[in-house]
RNA sequence: GGCCCCGUCGUCUAGAGGCCUAGGACACGGGCCUUUCAAGCCUGCGACACGGGUUCGAAUCCCGUCGGGGUCACCA
């Protein structure tokens, strides 16, 4: 089964996993209408396109594509709408013969009604009305004997016994075809669902990810995918803007979003519970999902909802539960040991729980716990000049490094305590102190709390690093 | 262009004739809190595409207009 799973099918498979969809049977699974890949099943899809020769729902067609293309231009130059006039069409093996003899090569096409019309009861649209006049009498088996997607899909769903055909809306143009297939092999039609479509960023456009640099210009999408391609370039991944970017679900995978955060902001993509209710656990969700309340009009793909949607599953989810998620960013950006030592986990452990809900993806740890990782913080230009070389910020450094170096215990209550008397003694503010210690020992103007911060750093390796900043204070 | 689908705040949506001076969420503006950044709390802005009907009454039903989208392969 695993050879037959190529390179584009592998992504796509892995994807779902991700996402925790999954499946009863299948691909990976097994099951008991097996195999369940198109091109292991070829036999099945002939002896259906043998079945509507026999029928007459099915002819050998003998045109070239040249023949066709001729026949379309007079039609638009007429001003009507091309259908085939079956002038190449053997309806008998004589004739089939004949064309043969000619050095043609023959396809076979459906042979569509040319009258009536087909009605389907869509889940979603209701009903749908086409005339059998306007569809084409489209290939179903290629000269060498192999047959197109739209029969064999038709076949493969009959013999799966699939009762509901749920799809984008893309192919609700495709169902009369289908239909046809179906009702000439003497199938009872599945339930159809034409699902809307994800659309582009603030447009009604179907989202695709071959338009990648037309939605960087939204702005909300460009900051998702630069703050990912942030994370990203800092594990290593050297993500091509083509092939890494946030219509991808491997983007979010790399970057480190929770994918039941993906799974619920797409459900609510199209559709609805009620006039409140947005968050849902896997099995709730399963439990209240109906076709009923599918929206029928397209979507467009929000990034900062998606955002607010992830930030409220992190925010969610328990200290224990982020570590095993974030740990891994850390490792592969080089902070860590190999494996991680039990000190150093602590210290991420410490790290996320003070960064709280600044942590909003996985890969977020990187920005939050760098700088207790390595020996020196690397000094933000920015952030040493707002903070730090500015008249008197020295003294305050000094202040505070003999203040903490008696502070007992060296925890967030008792640091805090110190500093504020600092600040009482000097006459200055809160934010005087805190601003300059901070930039001192991260490096950084932002952070988690910086009380937790010096706590979890230590009184040495806080102290050291006051020391060491001294010389860049004014 | 033909066929088909769709049209409520910027975005996702609730709404199945009176419950709608149209509700919720995200975003955005203002405020509070505050050691930064987040978070949290309060608050504001903001929509029934348009025009005709039907009805005592329409976002909800009908018709038309306009607008948007999908699809038109010997691809899947």
């Amino acid at each position: 089964m695993a050879r037959n799973v190529d390179e584009a099918l592998a992504p796509i498979l892995s994807g779902l996993e991700w996402l925790g969809i999954d499946w009863d049977e299948g691909p990976g699974v097994g099951g008991p209408h097996a195999p369940y890949f198109q091109s292991q099943r070829s036999a099945g899809h002939k002896a259906a396109v043998e079945r509507l020769l026999a029928s007459g729902h099915a002819y050998r067609d003998f045109a070239t594509p040249d023949d066709l293309d001729e026949e379309r231009k007079a039609a638009q130059a007429a001003g009507k709408p091309f259908l085939y006039s079956r002038r190449f069409a053997a309806f008998d093996d004589a004739t089939a013969a004949r064309f043969v003899a000619a050095g043609r090569s023959g396809v076979v096409r459906l042979k569509m009604p040319r009258e009536g019309a087909l009605v389907i009861d869509d889940a979603v649209r209701g009903r749908v009305e086409f005339a059998w006049e306007r569809e084409q009498d489209h290939v179903i088996q290629r000269a060498d004997g192999s047959c197109l997607y739209h029969l064999a899909s038709v076949v493969d769903d009959h013999d799966f016994d699939i009762t509901h055909v749920i799809r984008a809306e893309e192919h609700l143009s495709n169902t009369p075809r289908q239909a046809f297939i179906a009702l000439s092999l003497g199938y009872t039609l599945p339930a159809y669902a034409h699902l809307p479509l994800v659309a582009e960023p603030g447009s009604r456009t179907k989202l695709s990810k071959r338009k990648l640099a037309q939605y960087l210009k939204n702005q909300d999408f460009k900051q998702v995918a630069e703050h990912g391609t942030r994370i990203a370039e800092r594990i290593g991944l050297a993500p091509e803007a083509d092939t890494f970017n946030p219509v991808i679900v491997d983007f979010y995978r790399a970057v480190g979003y929770l994918p039941w955060a993906i799974d619920n902001y797409l459900t609510l993509l199209g559709w609805s519970y009620d006039d409140s209710r947005e968050f849902f656990s896997r099995e709730e969700l399963v439990a209240a999902f109906t076709l009923e309340r599918i929206n029928s009009s397209p979507a467009s793909f929000d990034p900062k909802k998606l955002w607010a949607v992830q930030d409220h599953y992190m925010h969610a989810l328990p200290v224990d539960e982020k570590l095993p998620l974030m740990l891994p960013y850390l490792e592969r950006a080089g902070l860590l040991a190999d494996p991680p030592t039990a000190e150093q986990v602590a210290i991420v452990r410490q790290a996320i729980e003070a960064a709280g809900d600044r942590l909003k993806v996985a890969g977020d740890i990187l920005a939050y716990a760098d700088f207790f990782l390595v020996d020196e913080p690397v000094m933000d230009e920015a952030a040493v000049k707002q903070r730090l070389a500015k008249p008197g910020v020295r003294d305050v450094l000094v202040a505070a490094a003999e203040s903490l170096r008696t502070t007992a215990p060296f925890a967030p209550a008792a640091i805090e305590a110190a500093l504020k008397q600092v600040v009482e003694a000097r006459g200055l503010k809160t934010g005087d102190v805190v601003h300059a210690v901070r930039v001192a020992v991260t490096g950084r103007t932002v952070g988690p709390g910086l009380y937790e911060t010096l706590a979890i750093l230590g009184r040495d390796r806080s102290l050291a690093r006051l020391d060491r900043a001294l010389p860049l204070a004014g």
